[in-house]
DNA sequence: ATCCTCCATGTGATAATGTAACATTGTAGG
DNA sequence: CCTACAATGTTACATTATCACATGGAGGAT
């Protein structure tokens, strides 16, 4: 859709901020928060949902279904399908992974202790992705859904343009 | 994903707005404002195109690809998707249909003249959906992006929840 | 008018994304 | 233990989207 101008992904895609940070150290800490929650609220962390998780940490932008149906593969899980939709199933409804609709893709949050609903900004150029919070049933949106009567239970806020790498990329 | 709860569309979907109004009317006038803005900028409302765009603003709903595919068959037009997704991706690179990524339906734009950022409402009982403008780029996550460096090209903005019908159903 | 070019259309084939259904396995609670 | 339910694995299939290439039609230059 309206997509001609789109380039292909370049190479090594853009970090999930667009900043550089300890990929380990954040990882390990997501990781472990995400951990607490499910021991908190009674989920079932099990070995393919974590490895998901893991593996959306790791690569640290967002991934395809098929793509992470490839890893668990890889690392001797099911490789059907739906071996790969309801691990994200289960993260999404917790709001561990987020789905990009923009994109049909899906990307580890990064902040899973608190609720929020939460915003993209994805490159066009490298589909580099970073998430932010937003609250448009405050806004103006919600004024609008009040006043038509009508129940925001959820928000999808995703905006596409480009990345700063790639604008630098682009004035050299 | 997480739709576990969704239910299948009602019988008779709601309108594009929420509110009761006169088809034809509605019809007649979004598509004669679209062939003056077509004349205006040497756009070509070619058949197919016009038929498409035609479609969605009689249905008054969000379509999808093939389901359009089946209208333009029945219309005596081709009938491999390449055709109703070539016309799609003419009117929504112009404006006059948006896509709806929570669905990968598309609907006719009801105010086809002014530039602007859409936003949707969307049943999640009933698939009805109504626009509304969105200015998300002008607020907190205009801010965000501002200060992270990248540069907002198009916004997506849906928020999913209840339709008034809907909920007036559900409380009877 | 004729040709030429560009854009749009038609078609077949195929890729990418997502679900339904059902058998099997594992796990927590009685 | 054993029962009930959740999670997994697998087959098959449905839906959504794109590629590649041939054909046709509108407008401009000569």
């Amino acid at each position: 859709m309206t997509r001609d101008t789109r380039h292909a992904p370049v190479e090594r895609p853009a970090p999930l901020g667009f900043q550089k940070h300890d990929h380990e150290v954040c990882v390990d800490q997501v990781l472990a928060a995400t951990e607490a929650r499910c021991a908190k609220e009674g989920l079932r962390l099990t070995p393919v949902r974590r490895k998901v998780l893991e593996l959306l940490l790791q690569e640290h932008r967002a991934l395809g279904a098929y793509a992470i149906l490839d890893m668990l593969r890889e690392a001797g899980f099911g490789s059907q399908p739906p071996v790969a939709y309801r691990a994200l199933d289960f993260l999404a409804e917790h709001g561990f992974v987020h789905k990009i609709e923009r994109l049909n893709a899906f990307v580890a949050c990064v902040h899973p202790d608190e609720a929020h609903s939460p915003a993209f900004m994805i490159c066009r150029i490298c589909d580099a992705v970073a998430e932010t919070h937003s609250a448009p049933a405050k806004g103006a949106l919600g004024a609008v859904a009040r006043e038509a009567g009508f129940q925001i239970e959820r928000t999808v806020v995703e905006a596409e343009g480009v990345c700063p790498d790639c604008a630098d990329q682009a004035a050299s």
